[in-house]
DNA sequence: ATGTGC
């Protein structure tokens, strides 16, 4: 496929029609800009992902689309339930990698520039960064076991999250289906001590002032307002997850010849839903979307603690937890009928519109929160699900910006030292554990956040709500 | 993303 052999539906949406053996239609939600910087690679991609068997309704491609691991990050792919498949490179190697946005009553102009130096301080000391990081919790094996049924529900019973919070949080913290004995020694030997850390790559712990609100009824009902200060969390699963997804790829390299799955490239290893390697993957990485969900909330918890010890009569409530590399069981409407089907989304969070079951009831009339996470330095946005993502999307929208340079590209061109001047010129207090890291996601590596969000929203995929701007940035 | 590469 090439960009010219697209039909365009509108002037945000572009279609490449289901041909040779292929399985579906690839549909692209992006402005003729994105669409013609998107890397050839994607579109290959997307071809490969159609060709996988039992694909229901459109392989969704996202402004935000780069090239991954067999499916392009930022995209959709859904299966049925009998001839469809699961696969790795359709969830993404960090398992349920996610935002979370904490609403504070902290008013970004009162505070002085001591109180955000401390925060800075207190903060990067106290949420543990950085590869291979190990924090303060020690589970126990028993313990492991009940965070990888519970989630963040876990939490509540150890004083790591109230009531609200996992109401909060996509699924409530927990879905079910997790089976542990499908999750290997070495992924829980793996796990040791990582609860409660935030790891590293483009993982950070942001410290952000709402800049601009496009959407004040929504704003009020996610109980933003201009000049509140909050704090979002962005990891994932950490060695937990990858691990599981290690260990998958080699099971899944005897499935495809098992069951004769032609596939179009390694990196699609993939089992049917219906066999014993697809039940046994289901089986575990719903255990490390429940680890992941608890990971959040452990670090809610540190936040939470650190920032109630600088400010008086601080509050810190959760505005939402989304996920945004998962596959998961969801029911649709696909062409006029309900049905069950398991949703891919690989740098894709889900953005359900309003009505739609399993939002909070706070969020039910409004859609649910979005969380986009910008690049190290940029804007984040709040926006909120659409019924036009439920006909279009199963439900879905983008993550983030979406790369444009490879880590070692970005490496070469943007030292630490330039990278960290940069963010200083911008008021931005950038805390980080490894100098490479911080090179790896200068800004200038990323897509402009503005133009996607802009390109999602003028396709009716999601809806603008709110800009938050970084004044702190920790990095692992 | 991650005990740096499935």
């Amino acid at each position: 496929m090439t960009i010219r052999e697209l039909e365009k539906v509108s002037d945000f949406e572009w279609v490449y029609s289901k041909r040779g053996s292929m399985n579906s239609d690839i549909r692209f939600f992006c402005s003729k800009e994105i669409l013609e910087s998107m890397d050839q690679a994607v579109l290959d991609q997307a071809v490969n992902v159609s060709h996988l068997p039992g694909v229901v309704g459109d392989v969704v491609v996202l402004p935000d689309a780069h090239w991954g691991y067999g499916f392009p990050i930022g995209s959709v792919a859904a299966f049925d339930e009998d001839e469809g498949v699961v696969t790795v490179g359709g969830v993404g190697f960090d398992i349920n990698c996610g935002v979370r946005t904490l609403r504070t009553n902290l008013v970004y102009h009162k505070l002085s520039e001591k109180d955000i130096e401390k925060l800075a301080q207190r903060l990067f000391e106290n949420i543990p960064a950085g590869l291979g990081k190990e924090g303060k919790i020690k589970l126990s094996r028993k313990e492991l076991n009940k965070v990888m049924l519970e989630g963040a529900r876990w939490c509540l019973e150890n004083g790591f999250a109230t009531e609200e919070d996992i109401e909060f949080t996509e699924e409530r913290g927990r879905v079910g289906g997790a089976v542990p004995d499908y999750v290997s020694e070495e992924a829980i030997e793996r796990e040791e001590g990582q609860i409660g850390t935030l790891g590293s790559g483009n993982h950070y712990l942001e410290v952000q002032v709402v800049e601009e609100i496009y959407n004040g009824d929504i704003a009020q009902v996610y109980g933003l307002f201009e000049g509140q200060l909050v704090i979002t969390i962005h990891c994932g699963s950490r060695g937990f997850g990858h691990q599981i997804n290690t260990d998958f790829l080699k099971i899944f390299r005897t499935a495809v010849e098992k069951y004769k799955i032609p596939i179009k490239e390694k990196e699609l290893l993939c089992a049917p839903i219906k066999s014993k390697e697809g039940e046994m993957y289901l089986g575990a990485v719903r255990c490390a979307i429940n680890y992941a969900f608890a990971n959040r909330q452990v670090i809610t918890h540190l936040v939470r603690e650190t920032v109630k010890k600088i400010f008086r009569n601080v509050e810190v409530s959760l505005l939402y937890d989304v996920a945004h590399n998962t596959v998961k069981e969801e029911v649709h409407v696909v062409n006029g009928k309900k049905r069950k089907v398991f949703v891919h989304r690989k740098g894709s969070t889900r953005g359900f519109g309003p009505g739609k079951e399993g939002i909070p009831k706070k969020y039910l009339e409004v859609g649910q929160p979005v969380i986009v996470g910008g690049s190290m330095g940029t804007a984040s946005y709040i926006l909120a699900g659409t019924d036009l993502a439920m006909e279009k999307t199963f439900g879905s929208t983008i993550h983030g910006a979406g790369r444009t340079l490879s880590r070692n590209q970005a490496k070469k061109n943007f030292p630490y030292e330039k990278v960290v001047k940069q963010l200083e010129m911008k008021g931005i207090k950038l805390m980080s554990a490894s100098k490479q890291g911080v090179a790896e996601e200068a800004p200038q590596a990323y897509k402009d956040i503005d133009e996607v969000v802009k390109s999602i929203a003028k396709s009716g995929i999601s809806t603008k709500v709110a800009k938050l701007r970084p004044i702190i940035s920790i990095k692992g």
